[in-house]
Formats: C-alpha cells, structure tokens, sequence
DNA sequence: GTCTTGATGGTAAGCGCTTTCACCACCTCG
DNA sequence: CGAGGTGGTGAAAGCGCTTACCATCAAGAC
C-alpha cells in the first residue's frame, strides 16, 4: 500500500528528485555521475522501488500500452493474431491491453473509448466488418476521434476504414482454392456460406465464384447455405445441405471451424468425407491440422498478421492510410482427395 | 494531441473544475444541481471530452487494470481461460492486460514486474508451474512484492504459492479417467506423460497411476514416454512407443492436443485408433471436439476456470489463501471403445 | 429574528513522475 | 587570466485529475 516513491529513494540516496529520475531512466541530454547513478541505483533496489507507470505516462504524456480488440478471444482464429500482436508489441516495450467483444459491435465501440481514455499508444482491431452503416459510421467516428488524440489504428480485414489495414487475400485465396478443386475434378459445387453481411464470408465466397466462374464452372445459388460463422453453424449449414439432397462433390466452409462442423454433420449423415463428399475450409488453423481426414483450407499467416498489423501503428503515421496485403495459400489434403 | 481536459470542459460549462469532475464522475457523497450537470455532460460531449485514465488513476490511487499471464495465447487451453477471465473482468469494469510469456518464467517475473508498475489492481496467472525452487522463488518473491504494494493474485493450478488458487482437479481426474478406462476392458496401459518436472503433467500422472492401482491395474515403467506437452511432443510420444513394440491397449497423453499429436502418430504407423490402439487426453479442448475418432477425455471448464480466478482477485482478500478447486470429469468417447 | 443544517459550488492541495531552467564548478582557449 | 563552453545538480513547474476543506445560501428549527 504505502509504495515507495521516486522522493523515498532520491531522500535515501541524498540526491535531488531530478537526479533519481534521471540515475533510473537515464534522461536524454543530461548525464549523472557514476557514483551518484549507483547511488541512487542501490537505494532503489535497497527499498524495492518500484516506478508507477501511470505517474511516468502522465508525466511523459504516453503511454506504453497497446489495445487490442478482437470478437472472441477463444477462438483459435483470434488466439493465433493475438499471439502475434503480443510479441510484437513486447519486442517494442509495449503491454498489451485485451478486449474481446463477443462479436458486438457496440462493445467494440466502447472499448475503443476506453482504449483512448487509457491514451493507448495505439489499437489493433482484428474481424469481420458488418454490412451495417450506421454501426460503420459511429465506428468510424469513434476511431477517428481516438486518432485525433493521436492513437494510431491498424485493422485486420477490410479496408473498409481510412486507417492502416493488413487485409488478408480471401478473394484471391478462395478463387485459387476453387481453381485448385476443379482441376482435382471437382465440377458439382457447394458453400456453406456464413451469414448475410459478413464482409470475409462475402469476399470469400465471392472469391470462390470467381475462381470457378474462370474454370468454366458456377455455383448454383441453391447450394449456397446460409450459417454461422461457427463450428455449430458448419454443422448446420451442411446437414441442410445434405437434407435437401443435392447432388454435389464438393463443399467449401468459409472457414475452418465451419468445415470441421460440416465434417462431423457428414459423419453423421453416414457420408464419408473425402471419397463420399469433398469438404474444404479457410485460415489452416493450427490446432485442427490433425483432423481427418486432413482438411483442405487455405493457409492464413495469422501469427504474421498479427505482428504486422502492429508494426504498421508503430511506425511513423503515414499521410496515406496503408494497405498491407497478406498472401494466403491453397492447402490441398485429404479432405479433397483428386477425383478420378 | 492537443486533448481536451477537464478543465476546458469546465470552463466552457462556466463551473470549476470540481463541478465538472462531480458532474461527471458523480461524486460519492456530493451532489451536483441537475442543471449544472447537464451544463457540464453537455459541454464535455460538444468538447468530444475523453477523461485520462491516467490521469484519473493517479489522482484515486487505483486503477482500472487486471493483468493475465499466460504461457502462449494462441494455445486453445490458454486462450480458453483468457475469455474467461475477460468474461469477468468485463463485469467487474476492468481491463485486461495480457501477457504471454512463451513458457519462460523469466519472462513472468518480468511481466509481475510490469503489471506492478502499472499498479494493477489483480494479477491472474495461469499455467503450469515447474520444479525448480530457484525460480519459483524469484515468482515468490515477486509476488509478494506485488501483493505487498496491494495487489491481489491469484493463479491457476497448482496451490504453490501463498496466494489463492484455483486448483483444477488433474489428479482426481485422471483417476477417474484411469477406472473408467479399466472398467472399458482396457488392460495394458501407456502414458505420453509430458516433460519432467511439469507439475500438472505429473499431477495427472500421478492420478492416472493411483486410478489403476484402485483397480489392480499398473502403468509399465517402460510404457510412461517423456516428451514436451505439446501436439508434436505428443506425436513423438507415440511414435516412439510404437516403435518400441509394446503391447498396449491404450496411451493417456497428459492434455488434447498431445492425444491429437499421438492420434496423427498412430495413423502414420498404420495403427487404427479406437479398435486398434485406445488414445485418451485431458482439457476437452473445444476446437478438437470434432476430431475424429472423437477423443476420450477429462472435461475441464476453462472458461469457468477463468472467471472463478478473477472473481477470487476481486472480493475481499482473505486472511488465508483461499483454494478453489473446480472439478474435472472423465467423457468417454470413440477414441476408446469398450474393449471386449 | 437568530441559529442550525444540508445542499452546492469553489479553492487548492496533492498523486508520482519528467523536464525545463537556473546555477555552479571546472575546463579550454586566445 | 578572463571569456565561453560543458558536464552535473537541484528547484520547481507542470501532467490531468480527485477530493479534502471552505464558503455560501436557503430552508427549517426555536
């Protein structure tokens, strides 16, 4: 309780407040001679001087620490980024404050306000944007205040914002994969798809219509099912699927949690993946790279994402608002095996 | 930059800067006339006023701040208890800052050393401990200096130090786990048993042991394999064991994702798990519920874990260190069918 | 009518640090 | 041998808030 201030120690060393300052964090222009440094540095050590960083931030107006806002920090998706924006930021001495929204939007905008009360150096926001313009806006407006406070602001996905984004290639990536599948032999398509408004599920799919559109091939709408973004909407989305009897060789879940669910709908429904039913996902989450069959996916570098995504906010502020596009790459596996 | 404070918000209501801080904050026992107040709130939303924490911090005394130290984020059993303890953190009008600190307890006590200067209010560490009182007395000593500056601690595993603890229940699991494989039919046993002197490895161990013992049932020296307590030590484990040539019905790995590692290794070999070789784990990691065959486990629940960890930060502190334990239970699935 | 009170508003004293100045020795040259 | 540096040190002014502590005023209490 009663901790030991910058004044106990300099009392304790015989020194001037400015000296212990200066001694413990070596000040920029001004030296102090070795004798009084150790001096103050033994007294500090003497009484387990700890400095408060609020003082320091207060004092130096700022801080050393970094936001970061995910949708749900269980979810390997998010874990992976955050892992990768946790050391990044601890290699630039910053402490990372977490925030996980639970996929509010409103939450989301709440804790940007708290992140710039705390003067947070600057915010990583990782997931999906929203079709949704009047969350958008006071998003929008809410960043743009922090900014003016002088944060900076790097997002993971769209560049929907004017600030520096890391968009990952779902587009791209989701068109290779389709590429990839109809040259396996695929022909006959599905999607499970996400739900309506999710801007990765939609550059996803868009993605995948693409790739299939440029091989000749298309997917009927009525193979387009409509789900959560989550294992449970996977399941769903597929048992549909597989109700309404659709003649189809191949589905592709928006991402990987998603295909895991689609996968144990299909186990369930007695089809076997793979040989029965084609199923392909999206990130290559690490934790699922033992299912089995393996699944077919589109790798996303996440850890790197995430170590970009905070390096961007911790350079010099660019006049342009930075686009920093992050590969993904088709993973085929035997959740896909070649169709003969 | 040029951020508004709190007087400016006073001075454009036209009330000092007392007012405005009672008017916004709403001060314990003083009462600010309605009229002013709305003077005050409506000035500090045209001045787009975002108090300092800092600053606020400062002036009260006490922040706003729980700290989590974690071993790696982007672990599913980590990550798990992190929504936990955001969950509640949430609740209790906390932040969360987030440490991950790759398995290096040099890295922890830096970290405890960090979140002391921040003055947070609770420090919550999850993680196993290891055997090494060099180390775990530096973590003590740390500690202590942070509870002594009047933070609360609390930790997830075992109760090592004087702090409170929430105990997950390894050792009676695994026992459990252990019956109930016996009782399955299953007779010659086998452990992934993690690194040595990984206390929560040992704990389950130790259990698993205890549980056959009850039932006359013994692990092999030779069947217990050393490897690191993760998928690819896990993966090692197993191969090695089959290597060996040990006639065996079933393999305890000490957590999910080294069972996952010994699933991928029993593939490889050519060996079906379930009707060829039973794998068990332990956590009932979410993301892994879907492997397939579905993996016998020990039921752990994280998030429950996480939350009850925070909450003990938050109450009164108690005169003796409180310990928690939250119970484990044994899922039988189709990674170990009844034996015949 | 005077005296208590309770409700309000303002003044000012910090909270623990960093940093600008001012000041003081000493040196180094011309 | 004085002018003009040059390191080194300390005093003190904040940083943006909260919160005693006072001062004021109107409403009741006697």
């Amino acid at each position: 309780m009663a901790s030991v201030t910058l004044s106990d120690v300099a009392r304790e060393a015989g020194v001037s407040l400015a000296t212990a300052s200066r001694a413990i964090n070596g000040s920029a222009n001004r030296t102090v001679r070795p004798e009084l440094r150790d001096r103050v540095l033994a007294a500090a050590a003497a009484l387990h001087y700890s400095p408060d960083a609020n003082a320091q931030a207060m004092a130096r107006g700022r801080t050393t620490t970094l936001g970061l806002i995910v949708h749900d920090i269980a979810d390997p998706y998010f874990s992976s980024i955050a892992a990768g924006v946790t050391t990044a930021a601890e290699r630039a001495g910053l402490m990372v404050t977490l925030a996980s929204t639970g996929h509010d939007p409103e939450r989301e905008i709440a804790f940007i306000e708290v992140l710039q009360s705390q003067r947070a150096r600057a915010i990583v926001m990782a997931g999906s944007r929203i079709e949704d313009e009047t969350v958008n806006d006071r998003l929008r407006a809410a960043l743009s205040a922090y900014r003016a406070g002088g944060g900076a602001v790097a997002m993971i996905g769209q560049p929907l914002f004017d600030v520096d984004t890391v968009a990952i290639e779902n587009t791209a990536g989701a068109a290779d994969l389709a590429v990839a599948l109809h040259a396996a032999g695929y022909r006959r398509f599905a999607a499970l798809a996400g739900p309506a408004g999710h801007l990765t599920a939609r550059d996803r799919m868009e993605g995948f219509a693409a790739g299939l559109a440029s091989r000749g091939a298309a997917l009927a709408p009525e193979h387009i099912m409509r789900s959560a973004f989550t294992r449970d909407g996977g399941y769903e989305g597929m048992r549909e699927l597989l109700d309404s009897g659709a003649a189809v060789d191949v589905v592709l879940a928006v991402n990987d949690v998603m295909a895991v669910g689609a996968m144990a709908a299909a186990r369930d429904a007695g089809v076997t993946v793979g040989t029965g039913i084609g199923i392909a996902g999206f990130d290559d989450i690490v934790t699922l790279r033992d299912v089995t069959p393996s699944l077919t996916t589109v790798r996303v570098p996440l850890l790197q994402v995430g170590a970009t995504a905070t390096e961007l906010t911790l350079g010099e502020p660019a006049a342009e608002p930075r686009l920093e596009r992050v590969a993904s790459t088709v993973v085929l596996r035997d959740s896909t095996p070649p169709r003969a």
